[in-house]
Formats: structure tokens, sequence, C-alpha cells
DNA sequence: TAGTGGTCTAGACCACGAG
DNA sequence: TCGTGGTCTAGACCACTAC
């Protein structure tokens, strides 16, 4: 099992045991609440170690794909639990409108220098008198507007990059491949709100529809904060889900 | 330092190690971005394998509280990224009511055995004509209306019980109590919405007033669904975060 | 009592980062 | 080149479940 594993582009073990432990079930034709063999049995069948056996059922388990209990076994999960994207997942909002389905768009409302609110000056951790660059656009999911968003970063951060010269579809694609910044986690509140009077303006919608807001701090894997932003969500496009555990 | 766990009560030793790794930091005064010792000198430190030493930096890292960086250590993370309670974690109203700092209370509306809609019965996999019982609650903090509550559950894992005997704060621990039923997870979708008929008339608030719904199946460790939820949060009150990481 | 998953140990090789 | 975290092996003891 170790020999061919090199060719292959380094992916773990534990994740081709994971694969193998999906066709197994799926060759099987294991229904709900039908148990796998056990981890040892497993050992022997993959001629690999319990711990990456483990390893594997762990990430099945995260995935509610299988469930565990101790002295009995481990078993198929019902269903209809596989869920496309939840909230907790962080995603590019390009790529939450192609798994909604839709092909996404963008339609740039500006792209101002600014001086930034004392939240931002907060929450960005800035100096007095930083400057900050906001850029305003309309997404769209198969040409309709489908969300309205605000992002801020620190003037600092884009260096010698003016802000007329700056033109994306994703922002964590643009920070990633400019600068070499990988966003890895953001922390979100959810607020039900209505339009801004800039979002009837842009987006044409009356003043009391329903938006969803995202105010958002994105951080890098070392826990910086790189960008602040407000993304109002169209509901009635964005179904936002959120797997809850204990 | 196995000798003594026994004395505990069944705590894990990765649990044990993480709160002595937070020690650390705490009595070595650990700034962000501060490097902890290695994997391999925890070890020595501590005496114990490095597999334990690991198990408990995981759970440092998801938490956010360190960050590793492969080749170079494990450093701690910029400090004020400690949430309360993210929506990604399962937790009874009543246990979110007092981490938002008030003291949760209940007032009933009603408990009523009623034919289920279309999607309860789809959701909650019943069978034609099965009858489910809708609980209604108003749910207070420091006594004013902070939430209302629809937790529709199927009648017969209710049993024997009869409605009107039904009374508890939590439905968590009530089912947890009285059926032996855990909830393990739940797959909730974020609605901002306007409040119903019966909210208006309840809560007394205005009709344009806005509410965050969240639709909510609720899963025990099985995957089996225990319950179907229609919580109406009042924004005002309930700042719902979320931790979204790739 | 036998089998299962949960936890822990000791040791190994690897890829990555920095000097 | 050396130390680091990432991955994997082999083996052990425990608590829990079911018989």
């Amino acid at each position: 099992m170790t020999e061919f594993r090199k060719s292959k582009k380094y992916v773990s073990l534990s994740q081709e045991v994971k694969k193998k432990i999906l066709e197994y079930i799926e060759k099987e034709n294991l229904q709900p609440d039908d148990k796998l063999p056990s981890e040892s049995q497993l050992t022997k069948m993959f001629k690999i170690s319990r711990y990456t056996i483990r390893e594997a059922l762990a990430l099945l388990e995260q995935e509610k794909i299988i469930y565990k209990i101790k002295g009995k076994g481990t078993f198929v999960n019902k269903k209809p639990i596989q869920i496309k994207s939840g909230l907790e997942y962080l995603d590019s909002i390009t790529e939450i409108i192609r798994k909604f389905g839709y092909e996404p768009g963008t339609k740039w409302v500006s792209i101002e220098e600014t001086i930034p609110t004392k939240d931002m000056v907060k929450k960005l951790n800035l100096k007095p008198k930083e400057k900050v660059i906001t850029f305003k656009r309309i997404r769209t999911a198969d040409g309709k507007p489908a969300a309205f968003l605000v992002d801020t970063v620190a003037k600092k951060i884009l260096g010698n990059k003016k802000p007329d010269q700056i033109n994306f579809e994703s922002l964590f694609e643009y920070m990633e491949k400019e600068f070499g910044i990988i966003i890895e986690y953001a922390i979100s509140e959810i607020i039900p709100t209505f339009p801004t009077e800039e979002m009837i303006q842009y987006l044409g919608v009356d003043k009391n529809s329903l938006f969803l807001l995202l105010y958002q701090l994105h951080y890098d894997k070392e826990g910086r904060t790189i960008f602040y932003s407000l993304d109002y969500f169209d509901p009635k496009i964005f179904k936002f889900k959120v797997i809850r555990s204990r």
C-alpha cells in the first residue's frame, strides 16, 4: 500500500483509506445503520495500522457519514445528511454561488480610499491616520443581483497597488496570487437587516425587503486580521445552513 | 503522570495536558506569536508520548488559541479570538441565553397535538396519519421576550406522556432525562424574517421588526431525526457568531 | 467472557523552514 | 544540515456492549 503512494500527488494515506471505505460501503451496498467491519478487521483488510484507520473514520464521522458507538461498532449514518456547503466552512462567495448552482458574476460599484470607522481601526489594528481601501461590489447569480459586498482592507496590505489598478472576481484568490496571503478562517456575525440606501439604489430592491448580513473578520493562519467585510445576501437566493455539533 | 489520573473523574490525559499547556502559556507570560516548546520538548516536560501532546495541541488549534507552521513550530495566536458560543456549537437555548449574560425564562404559549405539514412528514420520516406534538414557547432573557420557539416532535417519541403533563425548561434536558434521547447535532437553515401574526400578538412586537429564524432539524448520534423546530430570535438580544474555517 | 471503540506509548520516516 | 510539525506503524490497556 505504501509503495505506490509516491506516484500519487501526496494525498495522505488516511484520505485514501477514507475513499476506500466509502467504496466499500458502496460495493457492499451497506444501508443506514448497517455495521462496518471493526477497526481491527479494517487494519487487516487494508494492511495498515489502526491509527490510520481511525483517522479515516474520524473524517467520515465529521461529515456525518458514519457514527460510532463504543463497545458496539461503527455504523453507516442515514442518507440525507449531506450538506453541500455549511456556513461553518469558509468558501469564497464565488464558490458559494457555484455550489448553489448559479453562474457567479461581479458588477463593480466603487473602489475608494477612505478613513476607517472606529470599529475598523479597532478590528484591523490600524495606526492613527492609517488609510483603508473599501471595495463595493454587486455579486450576481446567473446575471441577477444576489449579494452586495463591502470589503475593507488596510491600505498598507495592498502596497503600491493603486485602487484603480485593482480588479478581481474573488478577493480570496486575489490576495493569494498577488500577495501570498492565505485566508484561513473568518469570524462572522449573522444579522438580519434591511437594505442600505446604496443597495436600494444599485440593486433596485424594495426598502422593506430582507437581507442577511454577514459582518465578518477574515484571518490568516497566524491569526492576523486581513480584511473586514459587510456582506449582504439576498435570502431568496442564498439558503445558508450550518451544522451545529455538541 | 498516569498514576493519579484514576483519582480524577475520567478526564482524558490530552484534556489535562491541554490545561497544563494553557497554564504554561500563562505562567511564562507568552505573548501572541511567541513560540511554544516543540512537541518533542513537551513530551519531555510532561513525560508523556508525542501522540497525546499532539491531541492536546489539536484541541487548542481548533479553538484558535495556537497555530502551527510545519517546519517552524507552534505559536500563540492573537488574543481577541475567544468566542463565547459560536453557532457551529450546539447549545440549548437556555445555555445560549446564559452565555449572553441574561437569566433565561420560559412562558408557555401552547402544547397541541396537530397534523404535520408535508415538510414535517418528510423531515421527521412520519408514517401517513401519524400525529405530532407542537410546543410553542416564549423564551425570556432577564424577563424580557427574546425568542419565540416552535418545536415539533413525533407523538410516538413521547410515548404515553400526555401533552398537558409536559412541562420543561430545556427540551434537550427533557428528552435526555425522560427518554434517554441525547441530541448530538442539528442542521440549521438561517433565515431573516418578519414576525408571524402569533408573535406580534404574544410578543407585542411591531410587524416590521426583524427576526432571525433558525429552521432546524435535530439528530441523535445515530442520525435519527428527533425534532423539528422553528426558532425566532430577536437580533437585538442574540448576536450570533460563527467560526468559518477552510 | 469476547469483541469493540477510546486512549496512550514508543519509535520511525517524511517534507518543510531557516541558517 | 538540523529541528520542526505531519504522517504512519505496532502494540498495549481500558471501559463499554452484548451474550
